[in-house]
DNA sequence: TCAAGGTAAATTGTCGACAGACGACAATCG
DNA sequence: CGATTGTCGTCTGTCGACAATTTACCTTGA
């Protein structure tokens, strides 16, 4: 069998439903047709998608755990909304787990393999910042960061950045512009690569601390202008 | 009315059965009566407590997001598996977390409030330390961190570390001795209380760091040694 | 004896239905 | 006119049932 060296198909999964559901509400949060405290009923969901409630109770739960939804007893789920607080404690936890997940990818000896794939992900964001949609600029940073973060080997600062990433991802929805000029972003990332490449545990943590901080910075006072607007 | 002034009810939160099951479940599962592989079957609950799945299945996908348990397509739940890798990288984030909850604590200059708190969490402690029960000690030592964390004003830092918390008291669950000398663990915290009193930032961050290296070295190797048996 | 295949039992995924809870609006009373 | 109470529609929490899938057991054949 040629199978045992390379699947030839994948195994079709038949779960999906709840899954599929689950990705549909996603999207609808990310791009925005959702906004934060809409009402998501799960009644309504499943008339429109013509299923059952039970899969989309699923999904909403789903959600739920992955900090997009809130649900109220016997009042059923709504968008997340987070104020310039909850950003902050964002940004303040995702300082935490890439500052070490950089020290850790020098550390363990990683960085050989994927200097170049954090490289090709630059180009992606120079490429994507001459993009109007902010929401792929964020998507191609988040995965740069990702990419990272998977290469630690810590499968729990993976599970945690996917959350917080998620997360963002609903934030940005909400902000129209961008907030620097195109292609620095993407600059800027090429001191983290140094840093990792020059092999210094410390230099990496210095180089995403500082990084993350000024991210952090940007966006919570954003924000914050939004909020008293 | 007087109503307006102070209430006289407590809003009586009547939503449970799913949350119910889902604490009846932790308890099993924490208490050890269902071991880390075992099968959770959700018609099996739902005939022994006498309610439908429903309520099971979503008491299942809250412990599957807390950890507890890990569900496959079409097989049902499972209680989580842990090998001394996973449980390394547990503490590998609880490290990142703690530590930089002990330093907030210090710079947002919560620490008067809670100095009183956390002596007395050392006295129940001690007290604990008495007893045979692992898991009351483990319970005591847990909430004495867990107070720290929620001080620090990080919802996020404690959203995390009430995670790690319950996948913590299941591995204990698995272990039959004490480490140390009864009393000895309590008495290193004062070092941790001391730290935090000093109002150094990073006194308290390496205090922390010390403390739960310490107990990550000490756990993580313990599991390898039942690994290997 | 053991591997392969087939059938039956058990379990999950999904559905439609019903009772209770909640929110909004109308009705009532001061 | 304002506040409280009653009513109604909608939605959630829960249930029992059915179809699809997995698991366990048993048979069969070499």
């Amino acid at each position: 069998m040629n199978r045992s060296t390379k699947p030839l198909f994948q195994p079709l999964t038949r779960d999906a439903l709840s899954q599929q559901i689950a990705r549909m509400l996603t999207d609808a949060i990310v791009s925005g047709q959702l906004r934060p405290g809409d009402r998501v009923a799960e009644s309504v969901i499943a008339r429109d998608l013509g299923v059952s409630r039970a899969p989309v109770r699923e999904a909403g739960r789903l959600l739920e755990s992955a900090g997009l939804l809130v649900s109220h007893a016997n009042r059923g789920f709504f968008v997340r909304t987070m104020d310039s607080e909850d950003l902050d404690s964002l940004y303040e936890l995702r300082l935490c787990i890439e500052r070490e997940a950089a020290a850790r990818v020098v550390r363990e000896a990683r960085v050989d393999g994927i200097i170049d794939k954090l490289r090709h992900q630059i180009d992606d964001m120079v490429e994507s910042s001459k993009d109007e949609q902010l929401i792929f600029q964020i998507g191609v940073d988040l995965q740069f960061h990702r990419l990272i973060v998977e290469s630690s080997g810590n499968a729990r600062f993976l599970g945690v950045f996917d959350k917080l990433a998620s997360e963002i991802q609903v934030c940005t929805a909400l902000i129209e512009r961008v907030f620097d000029e195109p292609g620095l972003v993407a600059r800027n990332h090429y001191l983290i690569i140094d840093a990792l490449a020059s092999g210094d545990e410390d230099e990496a943590r210095a180089a995403m601390d500082y990084h993350i901080s000024v991210a952090r910075e940007t966006v919570v006072s954003h924000f914050r202008t939004l909020e008293t607007a």
